[in-house]
DNA sequence: CGATCGTAGCGAACATGTTCGTTACTGGCT
DNA sequence: AGCCAGTAACGAACATGTTCGCTACGATCG
């Protein structure tokens, strides 16, 4: 019973029952204890769900920044896989986009975007401010996109907007009137690219 | 009773003990009523918390837009302005954070926003996607940054990144290292004016 | 060797969000 | 008039996160 033992066993459980199911109470039952022995090895539930996020992102194969390629396209695709990696668990995405984690795994995914910025020759500062852009990003698309085919009672929820956005009469919101059709339009493929990328571009504007 | 008397005794709680305070049991106890009461008028707390973002929203200026006048200027200024309003209620800005707020005054923000990308002649679908992009950093940097000063009993859970950046051993995270003094320099001011302007950059860019 | 202190571990308890079943009431329909 | 349907309202209940106080134990120090 230890930290690593704890974390091992949300992550089985929510990967065979989803997040929700990850209580306190239940992973005491899975090892055969009582809630508030958790809190030894784990401060509260949003530190829990951090450490997962770590594992999880320790699962991404995230490779050496290759000097000749475009570092652009590498930076993009790993983004990508990020969001990727937890369109499968939105309601953690959701969770962690709260939190700051700071676990090793997650340290590394930093150091790695920060790499391929540097690479791209975009200034220090500027990476330094982005790498928290581009990732929050990633989790926030994530949260919001993956929530869209979860669990089906809360289909109305966060569409709330987009039926808001459809129904918007065009005399109070004559914006969003006019851009009704392109809000809502793409994939998420699409949309994921081409927010990277519009992030990525404002990098390495020189204003 | 009814939702505006909720969400108007939700709002005085928050501002007099804090949201933290503002819990359905004890907005019955102030309306002389049981918790299940308030379910009529309210579908559950993340959409108390929306109502209440939106009338918060409603206390904003947002001056027409000035066609002689540098647009950017005026859309990072509202921006700004939003985020400085959620400062003060860090809490509610993370329960924001994974919400997608929908309401009248949300709405019109939105589409003032809009009408200063178009204003600047943004193309079409970049400044539809745009705003969520934009909306969505102003409340996230509410919540990190405002998290930062507020109840002493969270000081070490968010600043953890902060302090796991500044130990990061250079061996093991050299961009981190290399980074270092600038990853956390500069006060939210001017962070908050350069990720506005960063993302208007991007979607400036002609790619 | 003995005392002390920090920590693992845990049972019971508390506050919270949310739901269920029920009651009262009001408007409209037959 | 009589009936019905929808809704406000609410008390009780359940699951959850978290804390408090207690026990046991092992290391550290006198």
């Amino acid at each position: 019973m230890s930290r690593e033992g704890v974390v091992a066993v949300a992550l089985r459980v929510m990967r065979e029952e989803g997040l929700e199911r990850v209580t306190m109470r239940r992973l005491a039952a899975e090892l055969d204890t009582g809630p508030a022995s958790l809190y030894v090895y784990v401060r509260n539930t949003a530190e829990l769900h951090g450490a997962m996020l770590d594992e999880l992102v320790a699962e991404l194969d995230q490779p050496a920044v290759q000097q000749g390629e475009d570092w652009r396209e590498q930076l993009i695709r790993l983004l990508c896989s990020c969001t990727e990696l937890l369109f499968a668990y939105p309601s953690l995405a959701r969770s962690v986009l709260v939190l700051r984690p700071s676990g090793p795994h997650y340290l590394r995914l930093i150091d790695t975007i920060l790499g391929l910025l540097l690479a791209g020759d975009v200034p220090i500062r500027q990476a330094a401010w982005g790498v928290d852009m581009l990732l929050q990003q990633a989790i926030s698309m994530a949260a919001e996109q993956g929530s869209r085919d979860e669990a089906a009672d809360a289909e109305g929820e966060e569409r709330a907007l987009a039926v808001a956005v459809i129904e918007a009469p065009s005399g109070t919101y004559p914006n969003i009137a006019h851009v009704r059709d392109e809000i809502l339009s793409g994939d998420h493929e699409q949309r994921m690219r081409w927010c990277f990328a519009t992030i990525i571009d404002g990098l390495c504007a020189t204003r």
